[in-house]
DNA sequence: GTAGAAATGTAAATAGTGTTAACATTGTCC
DNA sequence: GGACAATGTTAACACTATTTACATTTCTAC
């Protein structure tokens, strides 16, 4: 109620000076914001952020911390909207076009994510947009290798051939690794595709048909 | 000789100033760069660039475009540098190769390419690094359909139904999607690696080797 | 409770930046 | 050679990030 008079004491102005920062960003389509618009926005004078933050990159890298949190928040929607078998290949693949979205729905956000270094800590913790794939991953492929041994085992000579010879290093599917190849390849396309890229060159294929063209060869490495 | 004399009018000031700005980036890592720096740096005063750019923004579009140059460059050095057979799998692997170490070497460069909106004309023509993968594929897929038919047709049958499921609207080998792909993949990857995201997680796979192995399970659906 | 310390806000000043306007010099073309 | 466009300079403006000195509130120990 009166959470909107002005008092001295904001209560909590760090976050809302991240949310004012993010919100001139999302609005402006620039990470060209001012300190004096974000401040206003919330409320408090021009030099009342630096009780909270370093200086302006500081506060831009907390955007940036929930920028990647809200990454995180998409591909766990996804995966919790999606009731399939974990060996479902669409399971995983569903990952990957719920990150495209996010990159086409929050575009200024994303690219922020990338812009300047480094990158904060939460890209590292468990709760990450990488470990949400890649535990997807580790499931499909579990999942898939029992199936395959069990049912329909035409490839099962073929298997250990084609895993030695499309890798040297490579012992064993690994989900880290995978997880990481589908990861640059969602993330390349969303690039392409902000980037107005895919429709000069190739106007019959959308990133999203890309995406389950390029992942379903990968993964296919991983199971066959 | 006396070149570098000061005269009232510059004679190449658009291009100096290009260079200039680019110099800067590099040296101080950020595209922050001031316009007076770069208007000092080319021997004029801070009002000069006006002259040639319409704004700063202007400017850093044209700095985008030789970085643009710059990466085709870096392509066609690696085609002419490499002599390969079209057939050669390796030969098309080598220019996502030249994309990574391009990325690595002139880092600020390629994070300002994909900075802001829009892209450069000089990414749609001929003469562009895009094509120049193009061109590899499309040899190497033409090439490797021959040999295929001819001397090793284990997998004749089994190419039109490979391509028949692997996507609803891919009607036979396509050159420019699968450079789209591989550009995605390479792409992706050399982001991964700038942001320092490959050896939190999977410490055995460097970017190249992620590349070598997922560009060949690629370019194998076209093969194949 | 209350004093002092710590936290959190304000206002004013500084230095630097992008950009424009008014003016100066040079090159070009008939 | 003289008009005129192109290209440069200097001076000013508004805006921004950041710092300093000061004001107010909250917290903590007694």
């Amino acid at each position: 109620m009166s959470e909107s008079q002005r008092r001295y004491h904001h209560g909590n102005l760090k976050d809302a000076l991240i949310i004012a920062a993010a919100e001139l960003i999302e609005t402006q389509g620039t990470t060209d914001f001012s300190i004096t618009d974000a401040a206003n926005r919330a409320g408090v004078s021009n030099a009342a952020p630096y009780r909270h933050f370093r200086d302006k990159q500081d506060l831009l890298e907390h955007v940036k911390e929930l920028a990647f949190l809200g990454l995180y928040e998409a591909l766990v929607d996804a995966r919790e909207h999606n009731n399939m078998e974990p060996s479902d290949q669409r399971r995983v693949i569903s990952l990957g076009l719920a990150y495209l979205r996010f990159a086409r729905e929050k575009q200024r956000f994303f690219s922020l994510m990338w812009e300047q270094l480094p990158l904060p800590d939460v890209t590292t913790t468990k709760a990450s947009a990488f470990y949400v794939l890649v535990t997807a991953i580790s499931e499909y492929i579990e999942a898939n290798r029992k199936t395959l041994s069990a049912s329909r085992n035409r490839h099962a000579v073929k298997q250990s051939a084609a895993d030695g010879t499309s890798s040297d290093i490579d012992s064993g599917p690994n989900p880290l690794k995978a997880a990481t190849q589908l990861w640059a390849l969602a993330h390349g396309l969303a690039t392409l595709e902000q980037n107005d890229l895919l429709n000069r060159f190739d106007r019959l294929s959308t990133a999203d048909e890309l995406l389950v063209t390029s992942a379903t060869a990968l993964l296919a490495t991983y199971t066959q």
